[in-house]
RNA sequence: GCCCGGGUGGCGGAAUUGGUAGACGCAGCAGACUCAAAAUCUGCCGUUCGCAAGGAUGUGCUGGUUCGAUUCCAGUCCCGGGCACCA
């Protein structure tokens, strides 16, 4: 009979579905096994040949455990909400519930078409209200809970409320992000809001401001996928970086149970370490450098009573405060008319900054002030000479204050407050702010993190830190990152105008290229430190190679100890004093740390660890730094400014982030009439009239909300009482194999592994690491066909005409590489479609007929020509040598993308392969976890396979199996086939285990095998790779139940056993003939009969034998 | 730039982790069957010298360790992924 694998695939689905096969209990008297694979986002293009690769091979896996005896947890969902939705709603008005929806249906379709072992009936998508209701919910756990450092976890934001009203809060004690301590008689003292704010800097998820990519003339702000080399992918604006309000996840929290959890895990090394690097723990220390006294004009810091910390952001003494405080909260209760409207805008953070109207400045009362911006905003009264005199005496003090100063008129501010309101904007964004815990760096652990200021005397000093406290005696100069306040606020007058041109430079691009950037760029602030030891001055500079977010954003450089700071000293030529005993360091600086110190005061002819100790001490005693512990990682940005997320269920009353009570969740996404951002750049909610009148969050969550916890609600997706069943979620436990792309080896696993560790936290489940095996598939490349193209005679350009200097004519072309020598322009690689390239001898090639067919079906390419004579002339090249005919492609491997035009559908393959043969093939391409290429080239070897397979059953058009005794050499291929099989599913090695099935099926097709003994056991252990076809046949042969609930047959070695071994035999380590012993022979007769034989005899050359090396079972070497 | 992974025939890859490099498959070549084609089967198939027997050479590149290196070490080049708002 011949195998028609299209009508199997149909019968056998039939019988998966009457029998239910693949519906698994929650409770079983089998071990519990769970496999999941990261679910896929729902794009419009399709599944791809890339995707199936890790679902069938956690089908795989999920199939041979089912066979090994356990209840198989297999779901599958959608990861629904994300950009690509919202974008082709932009594009084309369509809503991204209904796109969403009728992607689902497609990948669905798609998916049912491979034969993946999925309990259908847990499906769900994250867009669902159903299960983004829970999504909430889990955020406002989040949110309701601190990170209590005593006990080293999550706790509810009722137990710091609690201590703060009986202890109050010590910034000693507490790993705090405020400023100051207060007594619990202070914090029952304190308004709401500023219980709020307090709270605010401890909840788990938090709000901040934060830097996002803002395109004005879209007036939205963009992913960086949608930011193209610094422009917007959509129309090619220009992007800045601008400051929002954001929700945050404090993950920095876990950053060390993250990295400690990793050693429980059953990852992979790389995976791990991949990991290890994001969170980057280091160990070190803070160390403040105090400025040249000519800066801070040794005014001296005002200190606070209580603590030697300073007033941070006291804006005047202590006395004077008291004396000003009546009089302002009389002021407050009297505003003038202009006053009140202006104070109606910029309340309530409303520009995205906290503004105080009558507030104490040194000995002013000004109208209003932001503290962290430094900006004070005046409203004048009447205008005559005196008061504009008095004005001035005002703002120069102010200014000597470090404040700038605005003034508006009455009249500007009744006639056109938009327009006061927008310079005040402007000035918030370009004036200098006072470190937020963001910038200064969230990993921090000291409360003294962050550059230290005085805002009346200005800044006193630097704090560094630094992982090689060791070496500071081999620091010569100190770098500031670009985007540090300290930046403005110690640059010297002659220095202003260069370090604002570099700052802006820096500024225009992105991180990326920062980062990549090999040009050693920089620039002095004209500023000085001293060396708390020698008490050197140090010229502090400002590079883009110190990054703000990391440490305190400024760096003690040590030209010796560091290679980024020797090229920056050797570039600018400062001073690189040599601190390693012994060591050269005239070429290169040394970045061990084995050296003993040299020119190192007190810590001369130390060791690293001995002088770090040491130096620890010093900083210690001298009071100007710590031992501390940094993390690399940030904090987690959870705001979008998007329409397709998970809506925060918070609303906003007097400024003060409330939470929505449980019983109104789902906060359902309300339908929108475009997608369009908000008047201030926010997400399309805020255009919702009956949304922003409730005060609710106009962002959404990112796309990660729904994927941190996803995994979870398989184990009970109708459950409506909570996220997750109690009884189902004791019985599944953690994630035991998960299977996903390299691509997603930090971010998701990340903030999955921090959500599962608060929800553990919290009490709501019972172990706090989501998966304990990662699996990590490679990708399947996609094959691009790329054609050469003149950019001058591009697309939307015409032919350059040297005569007229004008581009005429609209054509373009493509080229074959040889003429690119002999034209005089540059050319482009241009993809086109994969369908229309022609192999022939080894190359591409895109013919003319080719091209017409793809001009007539891509718009796209409609004028699109090869090279002619005739434009050759016109160009003003002389012609030669044309093939008008074809052009040559270019292969390039690359990711699998629509736009690439490289994408091939697993539809295709299936409707002429088969599903078992497409299936296989994907395992037959090699590891999982390798990236490479997809050809369907080699599809045939695999569909030849099956097909000899299949005919092991049948002779003619009828089953004929065999109950005959098998032979000695069929049960030794089955054995050895099973011990191979068993061992590689084991090691994920799939590929090898088609090998393994083609070579039994070869040998045994060689037999003439028909026997059952020897190819039902072949059923079941085909059955993860093939399930159609050896579903079909266990049904053939007389089997009642589903092939999947058979055993996996176990392998008997007595089968295997050889008593012989044909050993290659070397010379000096070259292979030169083979010879048979027995393999319990014994090594001196085996040594005597090799030495004996003539081939030998001849390469041994007569020389003496130095030794005869003998490996059981494995070769002989004489070396003479 | 930093972190992770990978470079083996024309192509995908294998090699029991230091022991016969190229299993298995694709492509190619030759042959059988056939009127013919498809399908199927058999043989050959890294490069190079040689009619052959056989020899030399060969796992990105340069060195090192070893009786023996695709495998271990040092350096270097190239490709892929990630770098915090694509998913």
């Amino acid at each position: 009979m011949k195998l028609n694998f299209a009508n199997i695939e149909q019968e056998v689905k039939k019988l998966w579905a009457v029998k239910n096969i693949y519906r698994v209990e929650n409770k079983s008297d089998k071990p519990k096994y769970y496999v999941l694979e990261m679910f896929p986002y729902p794009s419009g293009a399709g599944l791809h040949v890339g995707h199936p690769l890790g679902y069938i091979a956690s089908d795989i896996y999920a199939r041979y455990k089912r066979h090994k005896g356990f209840n198989v947890l297999h779901p599958m969902g959608y990861d629904a909400f994300g950009l690509p939705a919202e974008q082709y709603a932009i594009e084309t008005g369509q809503h991204p519930a209904v796109t969403t929806e009728k992607n689902i249906a497609r990948y669905r379709e798609q998916l049912d078409k491979i034969g993946l072992s999925y309990d259908w009936s847990r499906e769900f998508k994250t867009s669902d209200p159903k299960y983004y209701k829970w999504t909430q919910w889990i955020f406002l756990q989040i949110f309701n809970s601190w990170y209590n450092p005593e006990t080293n976890k999550a706790e509810h934001i009722s137990t710091l409320i609690s201590k703060f009203e009986t202890i109050g809060c010590s910034i000693k004690n507490q790993k705090s992000k405020i400023e100051n301590s207060f007594s619990a008689a202070e914090w029952k003292s304190f308004s709401e809001k500023q219980q709020a704010d307090i709270l605010m800097q401890f909840r788990l998820a938090y709000l901040a401001d934060a830097e996002v990519n803002w395109c004005e003339a879209l007036g939205t702000v963009l992913a960086n996928d949608e930011v193209v080399n610094g422009v917007s992918e959509r129309g090619g604006h220009p992007v800045v970086k601008k400051k929002m309000r954001q929700w945050f996840l404090r993950i920095t929290e876990y950053a060390d149970r993250l990295l400690q959890g990793l050693e429980t895990l059953d990852w992979s090394e790389p995976m791990k370490e991949m990991q290890r690097n994001w969170i980057g723990r280091s160990e070190g220390a803070s160390i403040r450098f105090d400025l040249t006294p000519t800066l801070s004009k040794g005014e001296g810091a005002i200190q606070s009573p209580s603590n030697t910390e300073p007033y941070g952001y006291e804006t005047t003494d202590a006395k004077t405060f008291e004396a000003l405080k009546p009089i302002a909260r009389e002021l407050r209760k009297n505003q003038t008319e202009t006053e009140e409207i202006i104070w109606e805008a910029v309340r309530n953070n409303q520009l995205g900054f906290k503004i105080r109207r009558q507030h104490a400045i040194e000995k002013f009362i000004v109208d209003f002030v932001c503290i962290e911006k430094k900006l004070v905003i005046e409203i004048d009264g009447e205008v005559h000479l005196k008061q504009k005199e008095e004005d001035a005496i005002r703002t120069e003090a102010l200014n000597l204050a470090g404040f700038k100063v605005i003034r508006f008129t009455n009249e500007e501010v009744k006639n056109n407050l938009q327009v006061v309101i927008q310079k005040i904007k402007t000035a918030l964004q370009s004036e200098a702010t006072t470190p937020s815990p963001l910038e200064r760096g969230q990993g921090v652990r000291s409360n003294e993190a962050g550059t230290s200021f005085n805002l009346s005397n200005g800044v006193r000093s630097v704090e560094v830190f630094t992982t090689r406290p060791d070496t500071i005696f081999g620091c010569s100069f100190m770098v500031v990152a670009p985007e540090n306040d300290l930046v403005n606020q110690i640059t010297t007058a002659e220095q202003k105008a260069e370090i604002e041109k570099y700052v802006a430079y820096v500024k225009s691009r992105s991180d990326l290229e920062r980062m990549a950037e090999k040009k050693i760029t920089g620039c002095f602030t004209g500023a000085f430190a001293l060396h708390p030891f020698t008490q050197k001055p140090l010229p502090i500079y400002v590079s883009e190679y110190v990054l703000n977010g990391y440490g305190t954003g400024a760096i003690m450089a040590v030209p010796a100890g560091d290679s980024r700071d020797y090229a920056f000293a050797t570039h600018f030529e400062i001073d690189k004093p040599n601190i390693f005993e012994g060591i050269d360091i005239a070429e290169k600086c040394y970045e061990e740390k084995t050296a003993t110190l040299c020119n190192s005061d007190f810590l001369n002819g130390m060791d690293y660890k001995t002088a770090t100790q040491k130096i620890l001490q010093e900083i210690k005693a001298k009071n100007i730094g710590q031992r501390k512990i940094n993390f690399r990682m940030r904090d987690a940005g959870f705001s979008r400014q998007r329409y397709w997320g998970e809506p925060f269920p918070i609303y906003y009353e007097n400024g003060i982030a409330k939470t929505l009570p449980e019983n109104e969740l789902p906060l359902a996404l309300p339908h929108v009439a475009s997608y369009s951002p908000g008047p201030e750049g926010q997400g399309p909610l805020a255009n919702i009239k009956e949304w922003t009148d409730k005060n609710l969050e106009t962002n959404t969550m990112p796309g990660y909300a729904g994927s941190s916890w996803y995994f979870l609600r398989y184990m009970s997706p109708q459950e409506d009482k909570a996220f997750v069943n109690e009884e189902a979620m004791k019985y599944w436990g953690a994630v035991d194999f998960y299977n996903g792309g390299s691509e997603h080896a930090v971010g998701h696993l990340l903030y999955s592994r921090m959500w599962t560790k608060v929800l553990h936290d919290l009490g709501f489940i019972n172990f706090d690491e989501p998966f304990k095996k990662m699996v990590n598939q490679g990708m399947i490349q996609g094959i691009s066909m790329m054609v050469r193209n003149i950019p001058s005679i591009s697309f939307d350009g015409g032919i350059y005409n040297p005569d007229s200097n004008k581009v005429e004519n609209i054509i373009s072309v493509f080229i074959d590489k040889g003429f690119l020598e002999k034209l005089p322009v540059d050319d482009i690689l241009i993809h086109i479609p994969i369908d229309f390239a022609e192999f022939n001898g080894g190359k591409y090639y895109l013919t003319k007929e080719k091209l017409q067919e793809l001009k007539n079906t891509h718009p796209r390419f409609g004028n699109v020509n090869f090279l002619t004579k005739e434009i050759c002339s016109k160009l003003g090249i002389e012609a030669f040598e044309i093939s008008e005919d074809k052009v040559e492609l270019l292969p390039v491997v690359e990711k699998m993308s629509k736009s690439k035009y490289n994408v091939v559908n697993p539809d295709d393959m299936i409707a002429q392969y088969g599903a078992d043969t497409f299936r296989m093939y994907e395992m037959f391409l090699g590891p999982i976890e390798l990236s490479k290429p997809w050809d369907t080239k080699g599809i045939e070897g695999v569909s030849r396979f099956l097909r000899k397979f299949w005919n092991l059953f049948f002779t003619e058009d009828k089953l004929t199996l065999s109950d005959a005794e098998p032979t000695n050499e069929e049960l030794k291929i089955l054995h050895q086939t099973i011990k191979k099989i068993d061992a590689d599913i084991q090691k994920l090695a799939y590929n090898t285990c088609v090998s393994q099935f083609m070579i039994c099926v070869n040998e045994l097709q060689a037999m003439k095998c028909n026997k059952r003994s020897i190819l039902e056991p072949l059923l079941v252990l085909l059955n993860p790779f093939a399930p159609f076809i050896t579903e079909y046949l266990w049904k053939e042969i007389g089997n009642k139940n589903s092939v999947i609930d058979a055993p996996f047959p176990t392998h008997d070695e007595k089968y295997l056993v050889e008593n012989s071994f044909s050993y290659p035999i070397a010379i000096n380590g070259k292979t030169r003939i083979n010879m048979e012993f027995a393999l319990d022979a014994d090594a001196k007769d085996i040594e005597t009969t090799v030495l004996a034989d003539a081939t030998i005899q001849k390469f041994m050359e007569g020389k003496p034998m130095k030794k005869f090396i003998f490996v059981k079972g494995r070769m002989i070497n004489v070396v003479v």
